[in-house]
Order: structure tokens, then sequence, then C-alpha cells
DNA sequence: ACGACATACCGCTTACATCA
DNA sequence: CTGATGTAAGCGGTATGTCG
């Protein structure tokens, strides 16, 4: 730990002994003395459950172990036999706490972390819906242009009957526009796609992951 | 360098307390 | 009373440091 983590720490432990100035006497009064950790369940047989009772952490113990625990996530041994006397627990009842604390974290980051990328996909998804409708329109109108273009060549070889046959009239009578860019039967998933964020909008598919 | 041992940590699991 | 949930703690495995 840095020294200025350090000085961080004591401000904050001057602050909880104002705010709770018989803390350790008043947990080590209560679970000094009858409420020593011992170990159970050798095996899953039900072997050692004999009378133990399960004692939860009080309040100002949780409060004490959560303000160490911002500080640092880890504990080394000096800290942790420090913490233990300071809150009259086992120094192994601390790190069990802190090991359960981590994989609370853990897990909390984990379920952040996934609601992040799955809103990130969201609009992913969304914003290439919306680049393949736009593909699309601009197909169509490039195939429009493409039939006004023929219209005007058929024009004028109807008026000069010796024009020659141009390579470029040839390209343009070619059909199938999308599948020169390996679009073909995309169509109907471009609008479906479309349809659903019209009618549902992004809401729609925030639940829909969440399925 | 190497193996034995201790220690800390992690993931998974169990058992208990609490609450709706 | 009961099932769901939160959490303290047990257990086995792994990594790392120390010592002879």
């Amino acid at each position: 730990m840095s020294s200025s983590l350090n000085n961080q720490f004591d401000d904050q432990m001057a602050v909880l002994n104002n705010y709770y100035p018989d803390i350790y006497t008043q947990v080590v009064s209560v679970q000094g003395s009858e409420m020593k950790p011992r170990r159970r369940r050798k095996n899953n047989k039900g072997e050692s459950s004999s009378g133990f009772r399960k004692r939860k952490l009080t309040d100002e113990q949780v409060n004490m172990l959560e303000l160490h625990f911002q500080n640092e996530h880890k504990l080394d041994s000096e800290r942790k036999d420090r913490l233990a006397a300071e809150l009259g627990l086992d120094p192994r009842q601390v790190a069990v706490w802190f090991q359960n604390r981590r994989t609370r974290y853990k897990s909390k980051k984990l379920e952040e972390e996934y609601s992040r990328l799955k809103s990130e996909h969201g609009n992913a998804v969304f914003e290439k819906c919306q680049l393949q409708t736009e593909v699309l329109k601009l197909k169509e109108r490039l195939s429009e242009t493409e039939r006004e273009m023929q219209k005007l060549l058929e024009k004028s070889n109807g008026a000069s009957s010796n024009s020659p046959s141009s390579s470029f009239s040839a390209e343009i009578m070619e059909p199938p526009f999308l599948g020169g860019f390996g679009m073909e039967g995309l169509e109907s998933v471009f609008c479906a796609t479309e349809n659903i964020y019209d009618t549902h909008g992004m809401g729609y598919w925030n639940n829909f992951y969440d399925m």
C-alpha cells in the first residue's frame, strides 16, 4: 500500500471512528466471547454440523470491511491480522470475507460489462440495418437511372438506324444489380428489420436480448 | 536445480439466515 | 411453512515463495 493510500485510509478511519466511537469494543465483546469461528462440514454426509450456527457479521463489521475493500481489494497478512484484531474476528474470517467480496465484485463487473456490450451490439445492429437500407435505396436509384439511360439509347438508336451497338449498352442491360454486390436474397431481410425498427424502436431489441 | 512444504487465491459448492 | 436469495465458510486445485 502506498503512503498516500495509507494517509487516505487513516483519514477514513478517523471519520469512521468519529461516527462509531466504540465500534471495536462492541464488536469484540459480542463476537470475541462466544462466536469463535469453527470449521464445519468435513464431508457432505452431515458429519459435523454439531450445533453450529452461522453468524452474520454485524453492520459495523461489514462497514469496516467494506471501507478497507474500497481502499484495496487484496489483503496482505499484516493488514489482515490488524483488521481481524480491530473487528474481533478470526483472520481467516477476514480473508474469507475479502475473497467472497472479490467474487461479488467480479460478478458485478461482469454483469456491467455484459450490459455494455449488449447495448453496443444493439446499436451496431441498428446502424447496420440503416446502412443496408441505404444501400438498397441507392441501388434502386441506380437501377432507375440505368433504365432511363437505356430508354435514351433506344431513342437515339431509332433516330440513326446504322449506329453501332456499343459495349456500354450491353453492360447496362444486365439485370441482377444486387447479385453484383453479393447481396442476393437480402431484400426481405432489409425490409423485415426495417419494419421491426419502425414498429418497435430500439426497446424491442433490448427486450429481445434479454430473452 | 529440485522437491517438499506453506501460504494465498480462486472457482465451485454447501449450509445457514432471512425475507416475501 | 416454503421457496428464493444472500452470504459465510468448506473444499480442491493452482501459483508462488522459501528452505534444506
